[in-house]
DNA sequence: TGAAAAATCAAGT
DNA sequence: CAAATACTTGATTTTTCA
């Protein structure tokens, strides 16, 4: 009731509030905003923008409604107690105030449109804007006079001004201007904090301590010159005949007396904050011809609601004292504050605050409406209080990647435009080392209803096909969701968040054993070429000092607290051809049957949660039944030992496991690396899975529950319903657990694994694998044996060493695609890259 | 009860 | 010729699920 509706009925402005034009900002005053909100609700009404954005307001008026009904139910007791405690942290952070840091929030004007006029001196004199018809990053002070911004849409900005011109964002251009202005920040805080391309945070204390001292000389800069040499392909325009900036004001304001000299004229500036920010102003132009704001206080919070109160091309100090601060914070509105926006803003209008200090009044209500650190920032704000440390780069937490397209409802195109998303993903991961563990896909549908789905895996991730493989199972639970009808798409975006933190990403000297078995690729060292989640797990451990190559155990806690998310080596490669060989399977099977529900989850290798037991529907026997067949139309030939190398012909898969076993028994105990197998259960004769986990839970590699089940078979599990005991003896994808719990057990099988044993739940214990060594004899000399071809190899340095492992397990994968692959009809492309998967 | 997922808010362009 | 409202990141809050 008292609650306005989506749009207000005062006035003729019933305008949503969050599409009305915001006129607070820079350059914007004495505009018509009457007739500019007019327009924009012109254009906006009736679109399903504009709908959603009425939900989304309705949703905000629920979420007041609520406070409202709360606010009722207060009592004058917890009021007062609510006080109590808001008075004891009001003293208590009163008592901390520091006052004592200069901090310096500086901002470029306009400055994406400034970089573009000054590239394009037509543009100067009229509207223009930076962005495309649908959006817009920023304008020109000319192009806000009409009302347009920042965040419009350009069709509706051409409706406010029928002149503008969209200039297409470039935003190397910007970032080249950007280091520019950066080396001037880092004269006065090498230590300054980028906010964006052209906004910092500086700490000028230290520079203003040591500034005192400084003689003339060291304060005097001349005119002109440098901007020349900054930009020598582009005109210096001319800022030499107005002095400053004329690229935005025919009237500019001149902040500084100083600076109203003559080209090649020296300007001394003075010691004090202002003047090292005027000075520093002043710089950033003479070598870019952009001007830029500055705000000057005591903490960051101020600093940069201050550098706002003179824009453009102006400064604000608020020197360091209480009373100061108090009064500036008086009158100003908390929509002000960077972190107020405007659904904060709105719950606070509902309360009848709109200033700073309407904030601190209310102090006591708000710690009862609102959660802990809301309220604990809004006391901060009401008493003027921010940051005074500025944090140095801190680690990037997420990385992701989003198109917006007219609409897409076939699923065809969605899985490839998925799949080009993960591509893009996986480069910029790359480029700067990164693998996460959780994959968020996020759509949003033609009404702009906007949704977001994760999965966070057991191992970190970082190439497309492994970005793939979850986001793809994400999108498919969304397509199934509404099937038949089509998700019909505007938008999807893929994002790798989960990333190892410092302590993780720490190389831990791992031991070769270490190595072989966990093998979790070291992030920090993880740049790998796209597409070879194989390659960077050798050379990234390959570091592994010699000195460790004797160990034959991790320890316990060394294991636990790294983490259950790594697979070895091997264990990767392995599970990745597998993960092929299935995928290509159900492919097959997907392309061949009309049912394409349920069952490529399946078949898929990464997703966590999902196990299909043999109470599936028939659409999954079918699914299982045709990757059977199709599997054992490449089982039953010819195989290669890993151990001896050479060809064995083997009636079935246990015939060819026991001559590796024999093999291995052979080497293993020869170099008197085998433990007492004896110690451990064989796992065969306990293990008589009677259901099929094709599916993801197979992938997990360790749960975090099950601190030592870290030799757990990787990836995806093919397993065939047990028929007969033996049989239907695991074959595990896990080249070294399996040593260790199965002496009987096969070791490699020929075509990876058709079937595979233990999930995760299973519940024995395996150990790490001393069994199996690289390590021929002696540590000293040439002595490592390549675990795939059994070959000695003739070096000892290791990172040769991995190299050659490398190859060898390439080729196979290789080899197995062209082999055995080769009369599918619609199997993917060997190593990656296929583009549609269904 | 706690972690993970999902949604929401906010900030910059 | 008409239609047409972005992208990236971090933080916080709410929901869900075991």
């Amino acid at each position: 009731m008292e609650h306005q509706g989506a749009a207000s009925s005062k006035s003729g402005e019933n305008v949503l509030s969050s599409i009305a034009l915001n006129d607070n900002k820079a350059g914007m005053e004495g505009l018509d905003r009457d007739k500019i909100n007019k327009i924009i609700l012109e254009a906006s009404k009736g679109s399903r923008f504009y709908e959603n954005e009425l939900k989304k307001d309705r949703q905000v008026n629920q979420r007041i409604e609520k406070m409202m009904e709360q606010k009722a139910k207060i009592t004058k007791e917890q009021m007062k107690q609510a006080q109590v405690e808001v008075d004891k942290l009001t003293s208590e952070l009163e008592r901390r105030r520091e006052l004592g840091r200069v901090i310096v929030h500086v901002d470029m004007d306009a400055f994406y449109a400034a970089v573009e006029m000054m590239d394009c001196p037509e543009l100067k004199d009229k509207p223009m804007a930076v962005g495309s018809m649908s959006m817009l990053s920023t304008s020109n002070y000319h192009a806000r006079r009409f009302g347009v911004r920042a965040a419009m849409p350009g069709f509706i900005a051409k409706k406010l001004c029928p002149n503008l011109v969209i200039v297409p964002t470039n935003f190397d251009k910007y970032k080249a201007v950007s280091a520019q202005v950066r080396e001037i920040f880092s004269d006065y805080d090498p230590h300054f904090m980028p906010a964006s391309l052209d906004e910092a945070y500086l700490d000028m204390t230290e520079h203003l301590e040591q500034r005192k001292h400084w003689s003339e000389s060291l304060r005097t800069h001349y005119m002109c010159d440098a901007k020349k040499e900054s930009h020598p392909d582009v005109p210096a325009v001319q800022s030499e005949r107005d002095g400053l900036s004329p690229l935005l004001f025919e009237d500019s304001p001149s902040s500084s007396p100083s600076l109203s000299g003559a080209d090649g004229k020296a300007v001394v500036f003075g010691t004090s904050a202002e003047e090292a920010v005027r000075e520093m102003r002043f710089r950033i132009e003479q070598k870019t011809s952009l001007t830029a704001s500055a705000g000057i206080a005591p903490n960051m919070m101020l600093a940069k609601v201050c550098s706002d109160k003179k824009k453009p091309n102006g400064q604000y100090r608020i020197p360091s004292k209480r009373k100061v601060v108090i009064d500036f914070i008086k009158d100003l509105p908390v929509r002000k504050v960077s972190g107020v926006g405007k659904v904060t803003e709105k719950m606070l209008t509902a309360l009848g605050i709109v200033s700073c200090s309407q904030l601190g009044q209310e102090m006591a209500l708000l710690s009862l409406l609102f959660s802990e650190t809301s309220w604990h920032h809004f006391l901060h704000i009401s008493l003027g209080l921010g940051s005074t440390y500025i944090e140095r780069d801190s680690e990037r937490k997420s990385m992701s990647t989003e198109r917006t397209f007219a609409e897409m409802s076939d699923a065809e195109e969605q899985y490839s435009l998925c799949r080009e998303l993960c591509r893009d993903l996986a480069q910029d991961l790359q480029k700067e080392g990164l693998k996460g563990k959780t994959v968020t896909l996020k759509l949003k549908n033609v009404q702009f209803e906007v949704k977001t789905r994760a999965s966070t895996l057991q191992y970190t991730v970082c190439t497309e096909d492994e970005i793939f493989v979850a986001a793809k199972d994400l999108l498919k639970v969304e397509i199934d969701s509404v099937s038949p009808q089509p998700l019909r798409l505007r938008l999807m975006g893929v994002r790798v968040s989960s990333f190892l933190n410092a302590e993780e990403k720490k190389p831990l000297q791992r031991s070769i054993m270490g190595f072989l078995q966990k093998g979790g690729p070291d992030p920090s060292s993880s740049v790998q070429c796209p597409g070879s989640a194989l390659k960077a797990e050798a050379s990234s451990d390959a570091i592994s000092s010699e000195s460790h190559l004797k160990t034959t155990s991790v320890p316990e806690q060394t294991l636990k607290s790294r983490g259950h998310q790594q697979q070895s080596f091997f264990q990767k490669a392995q599970s990745k051809r597998i993960q092929q060989q299935a995928q290509t399977c159900v492919n097959e099977f997907m392309s061949g049957s009309a049912t394409t529900n349920k069952t490529a989850e399946t078949a898929d290798a990464t997703k966590t949660d999902l196990a299909i037991t043999d109470t599936q529907s028939n659409s999954t026997s079918a699914a299982l039944s045709n990757i059977q067949t199709s599997l054992e139309n490449t089982s039953t030939q010819c195989f290669t030992c890993p151990v001896c190398n050479r060809e064995i012909k083997a009636a079935n898969l246990v015939a060819f496991n026991q001559h590796i076993d024999e093999c291995l028994e052979g080497s293993a105990i020869k170099d008197n690396k085998v433990p007492n197998m004896d110690a451990y259960p064989d796992e065969c004769s306990q293990e008589k899975r009677k259901e099929i986990p094709l599916s993801s839970s197979e992938s997990r590699i360790l749960s975090s529950k099950e601190p030592f089940s870290n030799v757990e078979k990787p990836s995806i599990s093919i397993s065939v319903p047990a028929v007969d005991d033996d049989e239907s003896c695991n074959f595990s994808t896990s080249f070294f657990s399996r040593r260790t719990s199965l002496s009987k057990q096969p070791f490699f099988s020929h075509k990876e694994t058709r079937s595979c044993e233990s999930s995760s739940e299973a519940s024995h214990v395996t150990r790490i694998p001393e069994a199996f060594t690289v390590l021929s004899g002696d540590t000293k000399g040439p002595s490592l044996t390549c675990p795939v071809c059994s070959q000695l190899q003739s070096t000892d340095d290791l990172t040769l060493f991995n190299r050659h492992v490398d190859m060898c397990l390439n080729q196979e994968v290789l080899l197995e695609f062209r082999g055995s692959h080769s009369h599918l009809d619609h199997s993917d492309a060997p190593a990656h890259k296929s583009k549609n998967c269904f």
